[in-house]
DNA sequence: ACTATCTTGAAACGAACGTTCCAAGATGAC
DNA sequence: GTCATCTTGGAACGTTCGTTTCAAGATAGT
């Protein structure tokens, strides 16, 4: 009946992704999306509605394809998972394609996007879920005695979430990966048990 | 010879701030400085150039300001000069006059303003002054005791400078303040000895 | 092959952007 | 009071913004 998409949405949002993603929204142009993805406007506004809208679609995207806490969270090692979480965030924040991008949520927290309702729910919802899943991990390490007796691993938790913040932020304004591992290390190193 | 300014440009400079600290630069226009300061565009570009000049002047003006690391670096009680300096910046954050706005320094982390080698400089700056009070608070308090014999003062310094920066970030997204009082105090209990 | 239906290209929209310009106004030195 | 000098008001600059519009093009069902 009628004519289809010439393009792949799928491929487009992605383009997408890492124009909000480096830029942010406030400094990404319509026409700047249009040159990334080599659509048409109309084929956009058809597509994703207006710039608002697909900034929420990209967002939404990006948790998709580039939240990895669901990994830690299935892991039942215990600290290592923690150590192997934060060193991975670490390389890709640092090194790599996305070296100095941050993190499109901590970047979001920052910016006039989560002045809309549904971008401060995502934000919401994914500390939430880095916070339960950094919980889960260690409770998985308290039961493998591999926390001291007095640490408490929901404050533990919300202290390890938060710091990942911190991670993003400097890492986006060029901070040294082997400062931030460090840092880190000792982060995880304090509710270990005393050597 | 000549004519005399028709403003205070310490008072104008303060409201520019503001802006720029609420709502970023990029979301903030020359029309929004010119409605809130009441200057003419003329005065405003004779006395601090462009945008990007008077945002970085907005930025070190902040930074002279707000920042109260200075009376964390004085305060030689340790642990509890910690705690306050703490319980001082979250208050700030959560309530009062800036509730939500973060802070203006990692707000420029998230943004394309740390692209400007001048800005990135002072974030650096500020965050290395961060440390460094934090850390001569920290061994302040391993003078008097209150620290765990294990407890390495360098490294705990990093990481409550890095995590700083989640309670401006979470903070601005309306994060509950009991919740980042919590968090902050078990991340500063870590350090302290077995009760 | 016809046609209904969706997609695409390209131009255009008004509004807002940061910046510049210049005449008119205000000031202090002489 | 005069004059040189700086400041101010306000219009205007050209560009870019996000969005809309519509005719031309492409497709799948009949």
């Amino acid at each position: 009946m009628a004519d289809v998409k010439h393009f792949d949405p799928d491929t487009v949002l992605d383009t997408v992704v890492r124009l909000f993603w480096r830029q942010g929204v406030a400094t990404t142009g319509i026409q700047d999306i249009v040159n990334a993805t080599g659509l048409n406007r109309s084929s956009l506004y058809a597509t994703f509605g207006g710039k608002q809208e697909l900034y929420r679609a990209a967002l939404e995207r990006y948790v998709q394809d580039r939240s990895r806490f669901g990994r830690l969270e299935e892991d039942d090692r215990g600290l290592p998972a923690i150590t192997e979480f934060f060193t991975g965030l670490i390389e890709t924040r640092c090194t790599g394609e996305f070296a100095q991008w941050g993190c499109m949520i901590s970047n979001a927290h920052a910016g006039t996007e989560n002045g809309d309702p549904a971008v401060r729910a995502i934000l919401d919802r994914q500390h939430q879920g880095l916070r339960t899943a950094l919980h889960t991990a260690l409770l998985s390490a308290q039961r493998q005695g591999q926390l001291a007796d007095e640490a408490d691993p929901a404050a533990a938790a919300d202290v390890l979430a938060l710091l990942a913040h911190g991670v993003n932020l400097r890492s986006r304004a060029g901070a040294d990966a082997q400062q931030l591992h460090r840092t880190i290390a000792a982060a995880i190193a304090a509710v270990a048990p005393r050597a």
